[in-house]
DNA sequence: TACGTTCATGCTGCAAAGTTACAAAAAGAC
DNA sequence: GTCTTTTTGTAACTTTGCAGCATGAACGTA
């Protein structure tokens, strides 16, 4: 994983660094806001909004916003996996990947759209 | 539309006020960010904040982020219009609500979504 | 493995965004 | 009109997010 990320990083430019690692470490377990992310690595407030900006840039991170509630920042399980669907649960407030398969638009827009996001209740939570 | 709007706020409990017609009229025209609304219905911040959160509770608004831009609010074409889905130009910065026949997902995801957001350029700026 | 360049981090301080509490005003039912 | 309940606006406050800069870490190269 951590070499992985090593190279998802690089591709893009970015270097591998400690506090980068740690943010992604600990939105592995799920979805969080920033001030939990602040808390849980211990990192500068300002380092976290900046790398939270450039992971979401290189889409290994997405961003879910709940009115009334903080942003959350998730987690992308296939990163640079192509294009596939974010399902995110407004309840458990968990998020997964879906294969692209799962969703057919269409014609004309299927061409047209390049990012899903799905809200709504999981399976655990229905 | 007015009356239609009273009827939408009242099923959820919610009344028909000045400042929330305001609201609801200046995001007819398009997409907007929070400065901008304040600036066009002269009404306090604090109330414009309150206003978007509730109207995208009761799925009148819905908001979009793209990194790097201040969050725009968008108003629902279809209020209470069931399922559908809400296709939002990165472009042209333009939402529109395709019917819900546009897009199909497959089981069991289907029945656990309850809001779909795509982003992409429209047929306009593609 | 050590070196040097380049990029990232952590400060500090500052502006803007957003929240809370509460009295006054407006909406809606009768 | 009157009464009850929700909303509004104001003010004080907290949090979020950004810019600039010196220090420190990453990583390609030898």
């Amino acid at each position: 994983m951590k070499s992985e990320l090593k190279k998802t990083l690089r591709q893009k430019g970015l270097r591998c660094t400690e506090p980068r690692r740690c943010i992604v470490e600990a939105l592995e377990k799920g979805p969080k806001t920033h001030a939990e992310l602040l808390h849980l690595t211990g990192l500068d407030r300002v380092t976290v909004y900046r790398n939270l900006i450039l992971l979401q840039q290189v889409g290994l991170v997405y961003r879910v916003y709940l009115p009334g509630h903080e942003p959350l920042f998730v987690l992308c399980e296939k990163e640079g996996g192509g294009f596939h669907a974010h399902f995110f649960c407004e309840k458990c407030r968990k998020g997964v990947c879906l294969p692209a398969d799962t969703i057919q638009i269409v014609e004309p827009w299927a061409k047209q759209v390049d990012k899903v996001l799905l809200l709504g209740r999981c399976l655990h939570c229905a």
